[in-house]
DNA sequence: ATAAAAACAGTAATAGTTATTATTTTTAGG
DNA sequence: CCTAAAAATAATAACTATTACTGTTTTTAT
């Protein structure tokens, strides 16, 4: 719940075990799944195929780094709006959007600046 | 080339293999993947957890219908002044975005409303 | 204290995709 | 044409992420 690099299940399972060494993935799968279904955390799919679990479940986006494939979030204002805009361009109805972008983080940035000097 | 509909390698594959009933679906997935590779087409990703494939490598964005769950396309302008506008909201870089929706299509809007008469 | 319910670990199964391998087809010279 | 190298292929195996199953343990509520 703390954590805000938007983990995988796996990665949730590695962290886990740490304190209770006999938890098994499919627990873990099982309550993951069980808290996004009752809106307590977020699944979330940046196109890696891979899920990622947020404990952030206010509105916003994520963006994944090129470099170290880090998600972090980034905070949009008016999406809502965007998503009203968008039913503009299309015939039928849009009721939910996806964005998520791809880049380089800041850490990455000042590494690849430092390097280039 | 001449679909619009997005298929999967496997549709794709079901669809070769009517014409060429020796194609394996592994020279589906390498010829598709080729293509993608070369630009020729893109791969694309809408969350449900299964690659698809589109002729149309023109930047535009798509909606998955949540009654039919046929993938269409969607033209936004100013996609780029998007993305532009988005790096004001982020310490990092933003490269390149991920948009899709989720709706209702126009098939499926009139088909409920007829039901509803 | 106990019986029903829930959660669990361990494992099997599934889906989508990629990798491997042995064979067939294509290509480019001579 | 012939032929050897290169490329493409079918068939199958392997892999990854996730879900389903099963028998056991834990929790809950009497």
């Amino acid at each position: 719940m703390n954590r805000k690099d938007h983990p995988t299940a796996d990665t949730v399972y590695m962290h886990v075990r740490q304190q209770y060494p006999n938890i098994s993935l499919g627990t873990v799968y099982r309550n993951l799944t069980l808290l996004s279904d009752i809106g307590e955390i977020n699944r979330l799919n940046v196109g890696d195929g891979v899920d990622r679990f947020d404990a952030d479940t206010s509105p916003h986006q994520h963006i994944v780094c090129n470099t170290c494939g880090c998600v972090q979030d980034i905070f949009l204002p008016d999406t809502d709006k965007f998503l009203n805009y968008v039913n503009n361009y299309y015939d039928g109805v849009i009721t939910t959007q996806t964005i998520h972008f791809r880049g380089t983080c800041n850490a990455c940035m000042k590494m690849s600046a430092k390097n280039n000097n």
